[in-house]
RNA sequence: GGAGACGUCGCAUAGUCUGGUCUAGUGCGCCACCCUGCUAAGGUGGUAACGGGGCAACCCGUUCGCGGGUUCAAAUCCCGCCGUCUCCGCCA
């Protein structure tokens, strides 16, 4: 939800944010317009509401004639109060209904569409292969022959894009989101094992129930959906609460399963386990002051790369343009490692910050030192998915098949140097 | 899944049977001030969120788990839902 004040006092903005997007800038009239709606007719259920009360007082103190003839005038104004008051709350719903349409007020993002991002920076060399002799292998074909990723038999048992991870693999993915948690942990992080269905409410709180509807998995039966982050559940978890910022920002790493119907994404990324209907991750996620935020998504970014240090990959970092931004994002940076066999960067990790949007939606506040409250900044970022297995091994596949665990990593698979592939 | 109890302002509770004097009382906590020769005790006042109006002091409205209904009027009566607890059943 954007910031009704900013709506009204500076619509412009609004506008050029909206044009910034590709969405359309007549939503900001439309609300305008219903706002004014909603304020004229609030005012007028108000006043007639406040004469209804003070005559329901006389009404109780009053006998005989003069409480029959009481009734007959509150008779007739409650009629006009639920009237009003029903054109009082349609014109607050149409004004909702607007403002959640409305995505995040852009900020600092380049113009443009999804080809539009701006490239910050690249870190590390992508390996020469021809120079070392030998054509790198997939990772699926990676995975197979270290018998740790097996996609055929999570066909057979839960159809396309679901995979096993088995042996070595699932130990890989346990060792990576471990070593995640700890990054985050000793960054003073509280790790967090989060719901993983949650409430309409809450997921329409976070900006996931609106263009994006589709991506959402949805249990009928029970009105639940299934998250694609544990963002989802973390920006959930203060809501409709005054929370204390006053020793910095709150930040918790959360730990979840992940589900993606990837509805628009037929045929894209079929092969091996880039695309999954269902992965884990480690998720960073952080509530601070609207004036903190901009120098928190650096901060969050910064923890990226470390992670991605750890992993010893080559990735560049990108700026995300306006038109691919996603609803409740003000800015975003993804981290893309280098992909040698497709020759291009792969999406590892994204930060956005979403300034105020999620909180005001959810009830997020905290209190000002004048005793007011106002919402708070939520940003995510991620530390590590089921996909960073992908750029692991490829980038360190050798000759042979084997596949040299990054030093980050051993620590957490008891030392191991190298992953051997099966006879 | 069945039966029952409960859900009120930060916490604890009164109010619900018998609708209007509830402008939701009280205690604790918290804040300010006063008193006091010390970090005790005491006194006075203040202490929810959201929205609308106003330069402002302030005024008004909404909210007693949520949503409907009855009524001139609902914390209070009726219906549905959600949550917590207890017991029973079933299953990990």
């Amino acid at each position: 939800m954007i910031d009704l004040r900013l709506l009204r006092d500076n619509p412009d903005v609004v506008r050029a944010s909206q044009l910034a997007r590709g969405d359309d800038p007549a939503l900001v009239d439309a609300a305008l317009d219903a706002d004014a709606r909603r304020r004229s007719s609030l005012t007028e259920f108000e006043s007639l509401r406040a004469e209804q009360k003070a005559l329901g007082k006389q009404v109780a103190k009053a006998q005989g004639d003069e409480k029959a003839e009481l009734l007959t005038r509150t008779k007739h104004l409650a009629e006009q109060v639920k009237a009003r008051q029903a054109e009082a709350s349609d014109a607050e719903k149409q004004l909702d209904e607007l403002l959640y349409g409305i995505a995040n007020v852009v900020e600092g993002a380049p113009p443009g569409g999804e080809d539009d991002y701006v490239v910050v920076k690249e870190v590390g060399t992508p390996r020469d292969f021809a120079a070392e002799g030998f054509a790198p292998r997939d990772h699926l074909e990676l995975g197979e022959g270290l018998a740790a990723i097996d996609t055929a038999r999570g066909a057979k048992v839960s159809g396309s894009r679901f995979y096993f991870l088995t042996g070595i693999g699932a130990r890989l993915e346990l060792a990576l989101l471990n070593a995640a948690v700890d990054q985050a942990v000793s960054a003073g992080f509280t790790p967090m094992i989060t719901p993983t269905l949650v409430k309409p409410d809450t997921m329409r709180g976070t900006g996931f129930l609106g263009s994006h509807a589709d991506e959402v998995y949805h249990l009928e039966k029970d009105d639940l959906y299934l998250v694609g982050t544990s963002e989802v559940a973390l920006a959930g978890y203060h809501a409709d609460e005054i929370i204390d910022l006053s020793a910095g920002p709150k930040r918790y790493a959360g730990w979840s399963a992940c589900y993606r119907r990837e509805a628009g994404a037929a045929g894209r990324d079929t092969r091996g386990i880039i695309r999954v209907h269902q992965f884990h991750k480690v998720e960073m996620f952080s509530y601070c002051d609207p004036e903190d935020a901009a120098a928190e998504h650096q901060r969050l970014l910064a923890w990226e790369e470390a992670m991605l240090a750890k992993v010893e990959l080559p990735y560049r970092v990108i700026d995300t343009a306006a038109g691919d931004l996603g609803t409740s994002a003000a800015r975003k940076f993804d981290c893309e490692a280098w992909l040698p066999t497709q020759e291009r960067f792969l999406e590892l990790t994204s930060t956005s910050n979403c300034t105020t949007f999620q909180a005001r939606r959810l009830g997020v506040r905290e209190r000002t030192v004048d005793g007011t409250t106002r919402p708070v900044a939520t940003l995510n970022g991620t530390l590590g998915t089921t996909r960073w297995i992908v750029a692991i091994l490829e980038n360190h596949q050798q000759a042979d098949g084997s596949v040299r665990v990054p030093e980050g990593l051993r620590p957490y698979l008891g030392g191991l140097e190298v992953l051997e592939p099966v006879a």
